[in-house]
DNA sequence: GTACGGTATATAT
DNA sequence: TATACCGTAC
């Protein structure tokens, strides 16, 4: 997020920089931004759940690229969201979920194209993803530091006390964090933008003499910034002309004369506001950082610097009491959020190697030869217990800990793995052409969830046997009564409120319902499963190659079974998750997939109402789940392959509304609804339509292109559109 | 002239 | 994650 606009304000505080003019430097980075773009190049993998490391090596190349500059690059990653960011935070969470909604919806439509725009942006980089590049930092002895709280704040305070002299990263906010020399937008060429705080007064237009930091920083706060909303109507440009206006230095009083001093009469400074701009300034003054030459948490800047009041400091974090944790914390070994632990490497251990891995000779700020730099500083041997095998209180090991604790991380990480129902590859090979794509808007190709040979669970049947009904094995009508799948619309609203009314009325009224799953089958009859199992693979592959699809999931045989009520019932009854009526320790994978399908998130029910089921069709609507995830890792003895075994299956015969149209079909039609608008009435905004700037691209790009100064190539590398003037 | 709020698009390979 | 762009409101 950071401050709107504020990189092209501070032009005249900026310079062109290049790596090899800042020779034997350190710098620190924002890791999150490298990881970020990293992340952009295998979306789609991470969205399916396919382990790849192309972000991590995205991040190393750039590391390589530091090195060979003899600059010493420090990892700086972020740790724990602060509760001022949690708005933030939300915002950004629902843009990916709405992203993973909008992917899962095109995926079922056959929109692959799209689907992939989308998932690109429901990808979040988790510790996990730190930590993997952590380690291999390790190993190439490049210094990684996860900050308490946010890695701006660290970021600031090794650039001020030169622990690192320079900073990269893409995000605004740490010019207010008190920031020396950042670097924005680096390039693989070694090509960035220094921004340095000098010279910021150039930027407010202000002399010198009369400009101190705390004005610009008030500037920006005002302007906007993550931890307050802007004043309505207040951006850079009136922030500044406010603050180069006004000669009061205690803001309770200064801010109440914004509306006169800006000429906005209507302009309403509360009590309210005030408060909240300087717990936010605060924010700016005092996060916890983690200093690892003292090996301890503090503040950024003391809070006798600036004699702030401590109740300023709600959004600034807390300390955490137990140094050891907050040394792991820093090392990266601890999940910054739930603080378990995952690793246990140390400074102290020697340094991992790895073959044909160069590793960087400079000293390492969590090594001895930093703290000779400041005798002052005791050394403290806080980290030792990890080196044995230390028993806790549930008798695990420290070790069986990490593995636990990762293992339940790794499950994370198969958040979406929902898309994995579907494929992509084949498509990716040939884009479809526009008679294809206008075909594809008119009818949709068949969903995947409509026809059962796209489920690679769903049993093959001939037309005799899909006409006839399965026989029923549950009749546990309580048990349904917990399930209702949603038929998901992109529009949702009151049609599809009556729609699902109309489906739970249907549930109960219609009794008989078929649960399959392996996990609720006897020992006997799994075995039987698991012989047929191969059989079913080749078919399926079979089937996959036909409808270019290419699930990598093995596939499960569901067959009722007169054992499947008793047995879901000891299941469920051993699950957190129906103990205690909420699911804790539930997968991300499994809360996707209950979010999905509208589905508690029980792992071991699932329902279809059979009865229902017209008998001269064949729309199943198989949805795989993978909230079995849950049972498994729960009990922490499950294993990868467990994990791509086990994958349940829902099958919902789907017209148990009154249409007869499917999930896919009415998400589709919906669809259809919304793109079928006229553009007038679809667009929300203002600009115009893109077909009306593709139109005219070359003529664009001519424009723009075909006369460059050199001014113009600063100012739009500094991402103008027109360069704010102040007055 | 400035800010706002919407859409569109780039990020990597 | 970010920005660029653009029409409108004040």
């Amino acid at each position: 997020m950071g401050i709107t606009g504020l990189i092209p304000f501070v032009e005249k505080a900026s310079s062109r920089l290049q790596l090899k003019d800042i020779r034997g430097s350190t710098v620190a980075v924002d890791t999150y931004c490298w990881l970020h773009k990293g992340v952009f190049g295998c979306a789609e993998k991470l969205a399916r759940g396919e382990d790849t490391d192309v972000y991590v090596q995205y991040c190393l190349k750039y590391v390589q690229m530091l090195l060979s500059y003899d600059i010493k690059p420090i990892l700086v990653f972020d740790g724990q969201h602060l509760p001022a960011k949690a708005l933030t935070e939300k915002r950004r969470r629902d843009s990916r979920k709405q992203s993973k909604e909008r992917a899962a919806e095109l995926l079922r439509l056959g929109r692959t194209e799209e689907a992939r725009s989308h998932m690109r942006r429901c990808v979040d980089v988790t510790h996990d993803m730190a930590l993997r590049l952590i380690k291999e930092c390790r190993s190439r002895n490049v210094d990684c530091i996860v900050a308490p709280y946010e890695a701006d704040a660290q970021m600031a305070w090794l650039n001020k006390t030169d622990l690192a002299q320079y900073i990269i990263t893409e995000d605004s906010d740490l010019t207010l964090f008190g920031a020396k020399k950042i670097i924005f937008k680096l390039d693989l060429n070694g090509s960035g933008l220094l921004v340095e705080a000098d010279k910021l007064h150039l930027a407010m237009g202000c002399k010198e003499e009369k400009y101190h930091f705390e004005k610009f920083r008030r500037m920006c706060i005002i302007s906007g910034c993550d931890y307050l909303d802007s004043l309505p109507g207040i951006g850079l440009a009136k922030a500044c002309k406010f603050i180069l206006k006004t000669e009061q230095d205690d803001m309770r009083i200064a801010l109440k004369k914004i509306p006169s001093y800006l000429n906005m009469r209507n302009l309403e400074v509360d009590d309210e506001y005030i408060e909240n701009f300087l717990k936010a300034e605060a924010t700016f003054k005092h996060m916890f950082i983690y200093n690892p030459l003292e090996r301890r948490m503090q503040r950024l800047c003391a809070l006798e610097d600036y004699e702030t009041d401590e109740r300023y400091c709600s959004n600034a974090g807390t300390l955490l009491e137990d140094s050891d944790q907050a040394l792991h914390l820093a090392l990266g070994n601890l999940n910054p959020f739930s603080l378990k632990r995952l690793d246990s490497w140390t400074p102290e251990k020697a340094w991992p190697t790895t073959k044909n891995v160069k590793r960087a000779k400079h000293k390492s700020i969590w090594q001895g030869n930093f703290q000779k730099q400041n005798p002052a500083t005791p050394k403290k041997e806080n980290s030792c217990a990890l080196f044995f095998k230390k028993v806790d209180f549930v008798s695990k090991t420290v070790d069986e800990e990490i593995e636990a604790n990762q293992k339940i991380e790794k499950a994370k990480q198969t958040e979406a793995q929902v898309f994995n129902m579907y494929s992509f590859k084949v498509k990716r090979k040939r884009s479809p052409s526009r008679e294809e794509s206008i075909d594809q808007e008119r009818t949709p190709p068949p969903s995947p969830v409509q026809k059962s040979r796209h489920n690679p669970f769903a049993k093959e049947r001939t037309a005799d046997e899909a006409s006839q009904r399965s026989p029923v094995v549950c009749e546990n009508s309580s048990l349904l009564r917990l399930l209702s799948p949603k038929k998901a619309s992109p529009l949702g609203g009151e049609a599809d409120q009556t729609r699902i009314n109309t489906l739970k009325r249907s549930i109960f009224a219609k009794e008989p319902v078929q649960v399959r799953s392996r996990f609720f089958t006897s020992q006997a009859e799994q075995t039987r499963l698991q012989k047929e199992q191969p059989k079913d693979e080749e078919n399926e592959e079979k089937d996959e190659q036909e409808l270019d699809s290419s699930s990598s999931n093995k596939k499960l045989r569901l067959e009722k079974n007169d054992s499947v009520v008793s047995n879901q019932k000891r299941q469920c009854s051993s699950s957190p998750c129906c103990e205690e009526g909420t699911d804790t320790e539930t997968t991300a994978s499994s809360l996707l997939a209950a979010q999905e399908n509208n589905v508690p998130s029980h792992s071991g029910s699932q329902e279809y109402p059979a009865t229902s089921q017209p008998e001269n069709t064949t729309k199943d609507t198989g949805i795989r789940i993978k909230s079995l995830d849950l049972l498994v890792d729960n009990t922490l003895e499950s294993t990868d392959a467990d994990r791509n075994n086990n994958d349940a299956i829902i099958l919902l015969s789907d017209d148990s509304c009154s249409s007869e149209q499917t999930a896919s079909s009415i998400s589709s039609s919906a669809l259809q609804r919304q793109n079928s608008l006229p553009a007038n009435k679809r667009r929300i905004g203002l600009s115009k339509p893109s077909t009306a700037k593709k139109a005219t691209p070359k003529s664009k790009t001519n424009g723009k292109l075909g006369v460059v100064s050199e001014n113009q190539t600063k100012l739009s590398m500094f991402g103008f559109q027109k360069r704010p003037v102040l007055k």
